[in-house]
RNA sequence: GCGGACGUGGCGAAAUCGGUAGACGCAGCAGACUUAAAAUCUGCUUUCCUUCGGGAAGUGUGGGUUCAAGUCCCGCCGUCCGCACCA
């Protein structure tokens, strides 16, 4: 045995063998249990950084270690191939779309197989390839039939210089980002799913995800965003426009008689037909729709109305009318996109009234006195009883709620009801690089579904990037087509689908991959839900819920009987770096600067450098961190073991290369330990028994209970913490075949974590197999517990003194132990304590 | 503004139920081995005081509950994240 370990030729070796033997391929017909493992799939943007890493090797170490422990394992990889970096690079390197992804996707595999991954490589897909999009547009189809997809009026960012539509990243600060002109929002007709049709069970399932981060089931409930209350009908006093009156919806019906006015979005039918025959009004209108959209401006934006100098009716006293305004502050796509306001008890209608001289009427009073009270700068929104409201005065807000909400479904003005914040799902892109969207626009019949036989419709390769916008849309031949419905000329949409459709349901495509359905729906059952996800928080909301609603919605279609698709979530930290800017503003990669003097500089030139911000690793910031030079240095074990260790899986690691060494000298030490063993026969008849051999004993066996739970538990930190206990006392341990068997079990034990060292090392020890292959060690619960435990002798609360008792000792007993050690008598100096508290096996506090 | 998380040595951190704070690792210091270096091994490493026995303080901060608080409660300070005109 060699007295190093070099990982590498073992790390090639290892990765060989196991391809030959197929360890890792998954088997739908084993009878062991299944347990599906996945991390979130790539995206293929050039190549792979320390970040990415860190994510599979966590999904690995949980993968190997199940496979160990008895399960039947699906683990795969894939690629996330469709987007705007491909379009981008298309255009600025005069490289289609597809051959750089591609290129991307094999620069990308090979680094993740230097990394000894425990994948099962033979369902890997891309979702640029069309045998995985052409099933994606007969889901969409199948959607379409159930209802689910519709066609509405839209607005899409525009660039007017480029004439092109621009995705939300491409506009910056309210610019077109190549052209640098002011975006217009532009009306389109676009591709939607019902999203909003499952808000409520989208809700209500998330209660049963408890494997999954409170946070995320949070931000997916605020999303979601439910609100109950009431909708009902303003009267106006005169009709306008054909119409006699607007809904409106509020979660406070309790403080329906302070309301001071009512206001519609600009946005409203009845604005828009009042401002035909008023310009002032057009013209305020027209200044709403100026401003920018981003939230900082939002948020800045000035609370603005236009009095439309009409009147709307108060639905509980015919007499009392009240001003309707158009305010820039009221959406049309939430609610009734109308409102009624009522100063008193909002800080935003407070402002709003103050600013055009409306009454403020309180009507919730937190107790009598305040009853009389004005309302000053402050809106009251907490609890309390009514006031100045008539038959409600003296009810709780609450009952005043519900009070009005019967009045209003008896008579007629009114029902109770709940709005949700969710919005359909937009799923139109005006893109090249993605699934096309399978409908033909015919002139007479209108969008008509491609015929089932006629899928997929392949992206057309013959395309040019030298003109903004789509190039689909200019493409002479890939558009005409037949209408399917009547046989007339038509027009391919051109529209593509947005990725995270992609993403919605690939790991469905990767449980079962036939060739002539998207899945085969016995094995899709078979393997999900995915045991365990693991990825990036930033995709807590979107990915997460648009791949529930996919699930929800085959499930709602009879495709597919998986309630939910993700039944253990981990959103993992993100592995950070230091960003380097050069005076230009140019950011600059980490080995392109150097420290000289102290000071930071461009390497090239020697100009002064810029530390900018520590932010994950991204390629726009060029502070990524390859992993090949590491894994060239330390194997693919010693940045698996660094990665592993120390931070908590779930926070951001700052990136840092110092500690690498020290996870590279454990790999030696491992190997050392296992080389000091594989001359076993030499401790033949060594010493057998004795308190030495006991204790390691009991340390291997708590080590393996611990890791166990700590990779199950993904705390992969403490599981390493453990496993560096359990080798310092090791070596601390005289040689015996006990101390032996010890090593073997702890090369199990770091076997999910170092596959490649533990491989070889078990195969230097001459054990069967590979160590992939072999079952986890299973702790023997008699040997989980100390026999001696120390118990703390506190005085007062603070320590004082320990003592060794027997595990179990009475009370008594610790009681008696404590009063009589040398310092306590000192302490206590003759005095006898007050109370004595005695925690069994714990400790003895003594209350003088 | 609303919602949430977090704050522990020089650094990354641990402390499962309120019960010996700082396990484990990094960095550092001292020593052994060596002609030397690397590698490896041993010991020390929260702060302050010390007559070297030990003593005092200590988990952002101020209070509180408790025999006992990093852990529970209230207030404040700070950092980070999500949503953001949601009626």
């Amino acid at each position: 045995m060699a007295s190093r370990f070099n990982p590498l030729k073992a790390d090639a070796h290892w990765q060989r063998v196991w391809e030959e033997h197929g360890t890792f391929h998954a088997d739908d017909s084993s009878a062991r249990p299944k347990s599906y493992i996945l991390e979130m799939f790539p995206y293929p943007s050039g190549r792979i950084h320390v970040g990415h890493v860190r994510n599979y090797v966590m999904g690995d170490v949980l993968a190997r270690y199940r496979r160990m422990d008895g399960f039947e394992v699906l683990h795969p990889m894939g690629w996330d191939a469709f987007g705007l970096p491909a379009e981008n690079a298309a255009m600025e390197r005069k490289i289609h779309p597809g051959a750089w992804t591609r290129s991307n996707i094999a620069t990308m595999r090979g680094q993740l197989k230097r990394l000894g991954l425990a994948l099962d490589w033979s369902r890997e897909f891309a979702t640029c390839d069309p045998d995985y999009y052409g099933h994606q547009q007969a889901l969409f189809l199948d959607l379409h039939e159930a209802g689910l997809v519709y066609r509405k009026e839209s607005e899409v960012n525009w660039d007017p210089v480029d004439m092109t539509v621009l995705a939300n990243e491409q506009v910056v600060d309210g610019k077109g980002w190549r052209s640098g002109a002011p975006v217009e929002r532009r009306k389109l007709s676009q591709w939607f799913l019902r999203i909003t049709d499952f808000a409520e069970e989208l809700l209500e399932s998330l209660g049963g995800l408890d494997k999954w981060p409170d946070k995320v089931r949070l931000m997916q409930e605020n999303w979601i965003g439910r609100s109950q209350g009431l909708k009902f009908r303003f009267a106006l006093e005169r009709p306008i426009a054909g119409t006699d009156g607007f809904d409106v919806f509020t979660t406070r019906p309790d403080t329906i008689f302070g309301a001071s006015f009512a206001a519609i979005s600009p946005d409203h039918p009845i604005a828009l037909a009042i401002a035909k025959d008023d310009p002032a009004l057009a013209a305020f209108i027209a200044e709403c729709k100026a401003g920018g959209t981003t939230a900082a401006e939002l948020e800045t934006a000035e609370k603005k109305g236009f009095d439309t100098g009409l009147k709307v009716v108060h639905p509980l006293d015919p007499e009392w009318t009240l001003p309707l305004y158009v305010a820039n502050f009221v959406l049309i796509d939430y609610g009734t996109g109308a409102i009624f306001g009522c100063p008193a008890h909002d800080q935003r209608d407070l402002d709003f009234a103050r600013k055009y001289g409306l009454p403020v009427t309180r009507v919730v009073a937190a107790t009598p006195e305040e009853a009389a009270e004005p309302v000053g700068d402050e809106a009251y929104t907490g609890p309390g009883r009514l006031v100045n409201s008539r038959f409600l005065d003296g009810l709780t807000a609450e009952d005043a709620s519900r009070e009005i909400v019967a009045r209003a479904e008896t008579e007629g003005w009114g029902q109770g009801a709940i709005v949700w914040r969710l919005r359909d799902w937009g799923v139109s892109r005006q893109r090249y690089w993605g699934t096309p969207i399978p409908f033909i626009h015919c002139a007479a019949c209108g969008p008509v579904p491609v015929p089932r036989e006629q899928l997929p419709v392949v992206l057309p390769e013959d395309v040019a990037f030298d003109h903004p916008g789509n190039p689909l849309d200019r493409h002479p031949s890939w558009t005409r087509v037949d209408c399917p419905a009547c046989g007339g000329p038509g027009r391919r949409e051109t529209d593509t689908l947005d990725t995270f459709v992609d993403s919605s349901w690939y790991f469905m495509r990767f449980a079962s991959q036939p060739a002539d359905a998207p899945f085969n729906r016995a094995a899709v059952e078979a393997w999900l839900p995915v045991d365990q996800y693991i990825g990036g928080v930033e995709h807590a909301i979107l990915h997460l819920l648009y791949a529930r609603f996919w699930t929800h919605a085959l499930k709602r279609i009879g495709r597919l009987d998986v309630a939910e698709p993700f039944e253990g979530l981990f959103t993992q930290g993100m592995v950070t770096h230091e960003t380097y800017r050069a005076p230009d503003g140019r950011w600059l990669a980490p080995e392109e600067v150097e420290h000289k003097d102290g000071r930071l500089v461009v390497a090239a030139t020697g100009e002064p450098a810029e530390t900018g911000r520590v932010e994950k690793m991204s390629k726009s910031k060029r502070n990524t961190v390859d992993p090949d030079p590491i894994v060239d240095q330390y194997g693919a074990d010693g940045l698996r073991w660094f990665l592993l260790s120390d931070s908590p899986p779930e926070r951001d690691l700052p990136w840092s290369e110092a500690g690498i060494e020290g996870s590279w000298r454990f790999m030696q030490r491992l190997w050392r330990l296992a080389d000091a063993e594989s001359g076993v026969s030499t401790w033949l008849g060594a010493e057998e028994s004795g308190e030495a051999v006991a204790a390691l004993e009991r340390k291997l066996h708590r080590t393996i209970a611990a890791v166990g739970a700590n990779i199950e538990a993904l705390a992969f930190n403490k599981a390493v913490a453990n496993i560096y206990e359990l080798a310092n006392a090791i070596e601390k341990a005289p040689p015996s075949q006990a101390r032996a068997r010890t090593v073997e079990t702890l090369l199990l034990l770091v076997a999910p974590m170092v596959p490649h060292l533990a491989e070889q090392a078990w195969a230097a020890l001459g054990k069967e197999g590979l160590i992939a292959n072999a079952a986890w060690p299973k702790a023997d619960p008699a040997l989980l517990v100390e026999d001696q435990v120390t118990i703390a002798v506190q005085v007062n609360g603070k320590l004082r003194d320990t003592l060794t008792a027997a595990k179990g000792a009475p009370r008594e007993a610790l009681e008696e132990m404590a009063l009589a050690s040398e310092k306590i008598v000192r302490i206590l100096d003759g005095k006898l304590p007050r109370k004595v508290i005695v925690v069994p096996d714990r400790l003895v506090n003594l209350v003088a």
